[in-house]
DNA sequence: TGTACATCAGTGAACGCGCGTTCACTGATGTAC
DNA sequence: TGTACATCAGTGAACGCGCGTTCACTGATGTAC
């Protein structure tokens, strides 16, 4: 009953499938955005990868968890950036630009990411944790009530902050607005700025 | 060959099925804000009318068209109060604080109609027409055009004061924001009005 | 080192269920004469 | 007014298709001794 004399770093045991799993949560990622996560079929998504649909259960207990740990991880890595910026930048101002600069980054190099965020929250919103380290609007939540906004304040201007990052997203999206989002980032902070500076001295 | 003496004001002939397609419409609007167009069956839809699922195509050609037809026709009621206030009101003031009154009052009162409009937008985008009485996008750029905005920051601008709407009815939807939206619509005003007033005089 | 066994990613065929849609039919109402 | 016909909303059973999921199996790799 000794233990064994060589504890292998992280077992790894037959073949090692970390690389598919990877594929599948891209290929999955790129046509959840595209036609949406009813729209689109486990065979789809494994003619995508490569492999037999049976291979995805090796790895998802089923499409709708895939979909929703898609959603949880990238949700939490997005949020994770947010409180990075909270703690690195100590003026507002600067805090507002960085996250707003993310954001935008985020849209013109990830846009099937960030459209599947976009469009899906509605279905995931409701399984997303409180704390601020994986919850987008929490994060945002708390950047404002560091600034000295009081709770119920930071809770109606974090949602108007984000609506103006969001919906330019959603237009650039649609067309509506050319160009990498980037571009307009410099705008946009100057909007939440001043909702924020407003917030602060009603 | 002659036309017919007496012109019935508008022939209705067999049974009347104006009410059946009205409640087909009420119901399918719920269902679908609360579960999806995807998630909901075209049994659910006629179960919840109280008729058989054939009597769903005598009013729809199918349940897709439905949802489309559902989507487009609220939109363009929307957009068309947009353009009303737009019409009526002479200050830019008076304008987006009854545009934003007029938004929180609708989720108010109709909350299922509301996110359905929020919650699949992206489905439907594509087909809703460019003028402004069938688009709120264009409704509201052109209530900014007309304050004095160029093209294109009218459109930035449109983007985000939509979402200074758009985002705290999401928050109000998953419970985030308490009481009725219209609470917040003087707070919401002041916000959309600094970011328009900021891209009047940059 | 060699041998026997355990592990596990991946296969591919099959499953049954639920879905959107169809269709022949009914019956009530409207219209023509 | 009465009779024959047209119209059409609604019925309910049936349809077949595509979907998510399962499962016995394979074969490559890792482990024990």
């Amino acid at each position: 009953m000794n233990a064994p004399a060589r504890v292998p770093p992280r077992a790894r045991r037959g073949r090692d499938g970390t690389d598919t799993r990877a594929r599948i949560e891209a290929v999955a990622l790129e046509l959840f955005a595209q036609k949406g996560v009813a729209g689109t079929s486990v065979r789809d998504i494994a003619q995508g990868v490569g492999v037999s649909e049976g291979a995805l259960y090796r790895h998802f207990p089923s499409k709708e968890e895939l979909a929703r740990e898609l959603f949880l991880s990238r949700y939490a890595t997005l949020a994770g950036e947010i409180c990075a910026v909270d703690a690195r930048e100590k003026d507002l101002r600067a805090k507002i630009s960085a996250v707003v600069g993310l954001a935008c980054r985020l849209f013109d190099t990830e846009p099937a990411l960030f459209a599947y965020l976009l469009i899906h929250q509605h279905e995931h919103l409701a399984s997303v944790p409180d704390g601020p380290e994986g919850n987008v609007v929490e994060a945002v939540a708390r950047l404002l009530r560091g600034a000295g906004l009081s709770p119920e304040r930071a809770t109606l201007t974090a949602a108007m902050a984000l609506g103006c990052v969001v919906q330019p997203a959603v237009f650039a999206l649609y067309g509506r607005i050319k160009g990498p989002l980037a571009a307009q980032a410099e705008a946009i902070s100057a909007a939440v700025i001043g909702i924020v500076e407003g917030a602060r001295h009603p």
